[in-house]
DNA sequence: TAAATACTAGATTGATCAGTCCAAATTGGG
DNA sequence: CCCAATTTGGACTGATCAATCTAGTATTTA
């Protein structure tokens, strides 16, 4: 019968997240994750088969492990438009944090891969529209409730914070301070709040 | 007397752009290099020095092309604000167009170099500053013709507006087509115009 | 204890990396 | 013509790349 594994794929699975995060796909070595994963090569390839297909597993993990975050902060019950605001508020300290220097691994993911990597593509997209979906229920929600303008339209404005969050991960990597980035927020929340 | 140069490095630039552009840094390798820019390795080093220091210059070459055609757009007199909008516009139309898979070189260029690479940082927050100052300009002149609503901050607007810019680019990585790229501006401008 | 599996360290492979060097060919000015 | 400078192609270096393989060590179950 077979022995058990020893050491906890996901653990793994975290410190190649860790580092292509940091670094990048094509930056980061084989050499380094097998450092950094502290797993002997052999095992490295064994459990993830190749560089690319642990980068992909690393970037789901990402993925699941953030999006639901979003999704819960916007179904909370009671108004809408303050979750909203929380979310964003959230993207700025992430943006000036101390991991401030990383970015979003879906963004960095999308820039250096794209449009070339299939695979990437397709996590990206889940994931993009992932929060588009929940922005655009929690302000069809806002709107039922009273929160929105007269004529504003849930849809449309979902995809507007979209792109202005994606906006936030990028300009985050240069050296904005923080309250650079709550005007910007202050002015995007003026739209419809 | 010396020999005169044959080849013009701007033409060999313009090609180092176009490869940086569409694969990265480090995707690019001087084998690459050679090849697009038709000159031989020797005179590539003896020209450009490095690839770190060509891959600069071609950012810079980029920035330098391509920032002032939005000085310019913002800058034209009349009213103020049907500029910024046609400037989104033209974003738009980059994000959707033939080159929309290749983003934007200096998001690019910040996503895989920033934070290590302190030549790119330089480059990118200058990008970024001449932009933002740019539509500081242009809201400034909106206000005073009477084009922006009591109260509205030229200065804020002109950083959310860089905020959603920016995240123009990278969406258009991914898969979005037109109509909701230009549902997510007219929610942009609805902010203040 | 014995078979089966998981894991280790490290050697190894062939390719590719950035960068240097060189000899030959080319082109200009004096 | 001749010297100086430029360009070329290609050889070359030492490093590093992703990936495979080997040999041996641990750990489990039967």
């Amino acid at each position: 019968m077979p022995r058990t594994k020893e050491f906890d794929p996901d653990v793994a699975l975290d410190a190649a997240m860790e580092l292509f995060w940091s670094r990048g796909y094509e930056a980061t070595s084989t050499a380094d994750l097998v450092e950094h994963l502290g797993i002997a090569r052999a095992s490295l390839y064994a459990t993830f088969g190749s560089k690319h297909q642990l980068y992909v597993r690393a970037l789901d993990r990402y993925i699941q492990s953030r999006d639901p975050l979003v999704v819960e902060t916007l179904s909370r019950p009671g108004p809408a438009l303050p979750a909203v605001r929380e979310l964003l508020e959230g993207f700025v300290r992430e943006a000036t944090g101390e991991q401030r220097e990383r970015g979003c691994l879906v963004v960095n993911a999308a820039v250096e891969r794209l449009p070339g990597d299939r695979v990437v593509a397709r996590c990206v997209e889940s994931s993009w529209n992932t929060v588009e979906v929940a922005l655009t229920s929690a302000l069809l929600r806002a709107k039922a409730q009273g929160e929105l303008r007269d004529g504003a339209e849930p849809r449309r404005i979902a995809r507007f914070l979209l792109v202005f969050l994606e906006g936030l991960r990028v300009v985050g990597k240069g050296g904005w301070d923080e309250r650079h980035l709550r005007d910007a927020v202050t002015e995007a929340l003026s739209t419809f709040a």
